[in-house]
DNA sequence: GACTGGCACTCGCGCAAGCAGAGTGCCAGT
DNA sequence: ACTGGCACTCTGCTTGCGCGAGTGCCAGTC
């Protein structure tokens, strides 16, 4: 067990390190924090917190950076969440209730974010399986076509063709729009399989096989194309890693891409709860040398989807974890009012 | 006037440079291409390319590089449309075969380009300016809440919240959006004010300014918010620069992130002709080491957007326009038949 | 007049050596 | 248990030097 300076020593060392970019010295330590004791015996203290695998040197005789598991300490028992200040809290308020429709909160909310944390913000649109449908609606666009469109209470449209293999009349499509919207409309979306299922059974004989080509078009787009869409900002924030250029940049960059990894990355903890995920925690190896802040967003007490920052392992925690809870309670609200 | 043989040492410049991304000196062009003349000939014509300001030195007795001018005079003059290979052509088309919808045909353009360039791709959503109307749907979400969803005949969505003063009856909804289809539908977006204009007069007087509201939302998704969407990738591409970084990938990150910049970038060129920016041509100033190829594209004779790659202005011209052309056109066919 | 071969000159780059500074580990002393 | 002191190690920076690539010029040749 780490004595209590020890922890003060740590969390003085991952305060500096955040800070400078640089190494720091048992010196440089005492100097700035006041510990109330001489750097030798900081030395040691070092040397056992080394023992341990909080902290290590990128070479002999520099001074020590923290390393993941150190992190992790820092987070877990010596960082407290940095609320945001009143004004901030304001800035943040105003900036999201200028937006005019789903993607526009979307795109804001990766700008603010990227901006608050000086770090590249992720952020994922509100997940079709966890929303409600608010309409549906059928549009005949040709004589055996029709084009679907999906909304949602939080405001997102999906819209799909279909080929139907025989034409509809348009009193059958109305037909089908109506029921399909009495039954579906403010029910939640893993419900709508069950609710819809005996619908064909409604209709003529004739038209049962586009009513269930519609049908089943509708499904997979809650079911299948739950591959859910995200927003990403505040890349150019990357090129602050101005030490260990394109060596960690570059796969950062590629991870960003594959919107598969982010998906996954933000997916991963299950509850809505605010995570961290610190450098080799990761495991996308992409992301080793970076973390990952993600917290649950919704318009009620339950997520509908997250959003988070990438960024360097060596990251203002306290800061970022702040900017991110606000953010993300902001963002809930939002969405509730729309 | 430069005499053919100059201008063959330009071009050969250009391509070795290109290809080594090193300066290049007079003894390895003589070795590479055969000129037929010596090393000391290709000396004079190199000076001689110098003064008029094609190429340049990076510092004393180092090989020559081309200049903005170079490069330019090199697109103009020296350099064919490199076009694709018959399997390439076969592979982007299958792979933009496969696309659901229309965010999904985007997407996998740019990752195409990107792919095929390997270089950062931007491709622009079809323009509503451009476009024509498919369907005009309203939607009653609250007795004076309606939400306005517009289908375009590229599968774009677009929708609205209403917020009427005065609750509508559902009756007076169907009207408006019957009368509103028989106007507008498979006209072209820059028509609907006039075609709309004279609507309210259709109805009773209680409705009129709610149905007034309507359409000026709808006017003013049309017109305001022809701010158009685009959709970046191959950002990690970036990370080829590896010579002088920072330097130059962080602004070029930052004008990416600024989609007013980039929309201008695109928009420029007014005709849907292939367009090349070359280094300081670009207006930004943060892309002034980069060049932009870019091109328009539309499922018809017209274009209803522009796509195209950003990269270092030492980049492959015949084989990035090759696969931007080609690319455009693929992309053209696919929107026609959806 | 255009091209060529030869030659002296210039510079950037890589490498080794030397120096200063920061930081450590250890040890004896309080 | 803490402290002051000391020897040691290692990095980063600077200096100096030689190499090689490339140039410009000039006299000579077709």
């Amino acid at each position: 067990m780490l004595s209590e300076r020890r922890l003060q020593v740590l969390r003085a060392i991952v305060q500096d390190y955040v800070g400078t970019e640089e190494p720091v010295g048992s010196k440089a330590l005492t100097e700035r924090h006041n510990l109330g004791v001489s750097p030798a015996t900081v030395r040691n203290d070092m040397s056992a917190l080394e023992e341990e695998g909080y902290i290590a040197q990128p070479h002999t005789s520099a001074g020590r950076i923290p390393t993941d598991k150190g992190y992790r300490l820092f987070v877990d028992r010596l960082a407290d969440v940095k609320p945001m200040t009143q004004p901030e809290r304001r800035a943040i308020q105003n900036f999201l209730d200028g937006a005019v429709d789903l993607d526009d909160v979307v795109a804001r909310t990766v700008r603010l974010l990227a901006q608050l944390t000086r770090q590249v913000a992720v952020v994922q649109y509100p997940s079709l399986t966890r929303s409600a449908v608010r309409h549906v609606e059928l549009l005949a666009l040709a004589p055996a076509r029709v084009m679907l469109v999906l909304i949602t209470d939080t405001g997102r449209v999906e819209q799909r063709l279909i080929d139907c293999p025989a034409p509809i009349g348009e009193n059958t499509l109305a037909d089908l729009r109506a029921r399909l919207n009495s039954r579906v409309t403010g029910r939640r979306f893993t419900d709508v399989p069950l609710l819809v299922q005996d619908l064909p059974e409604a209709f003529e004989q004739e038209d049962r096989s586009t009513v269930a080509s519609v049908l089943s078009t509708l499904l997979e787009t809650l079911v299948e194309r739950t591959e859910e869409r995200l927003m990403i900002g505040g890349t150019a924030n990357l090129t602050r890693f101005t030490h260990d250029f394109p060596l960690t940049i570059q796969p950062v960059l590629e991870a960003l891409e594959e919107q598969v990894v982010l998906l996954k990355l933000l997916g991963e903890a299950q509850d809505s709860a605010m995570t961290v995920r610190i450098g080799h925690e990761n495991e996308y190896e992409g992301l080793n040398s970076t973390s990952v802040v993600s917290v649950g967003y919704g318009s009620g007490g339950e997520a509908v989807a997250k959003l988070g920052v990438v960024g360097p392992t060596r990251m203002d925690y306290p800061g970022t974890m702040g900017a991110v809870r606000a953010v993300a309670r902001y963002v809930g609200q939002i969405l509730a009012e729309s």
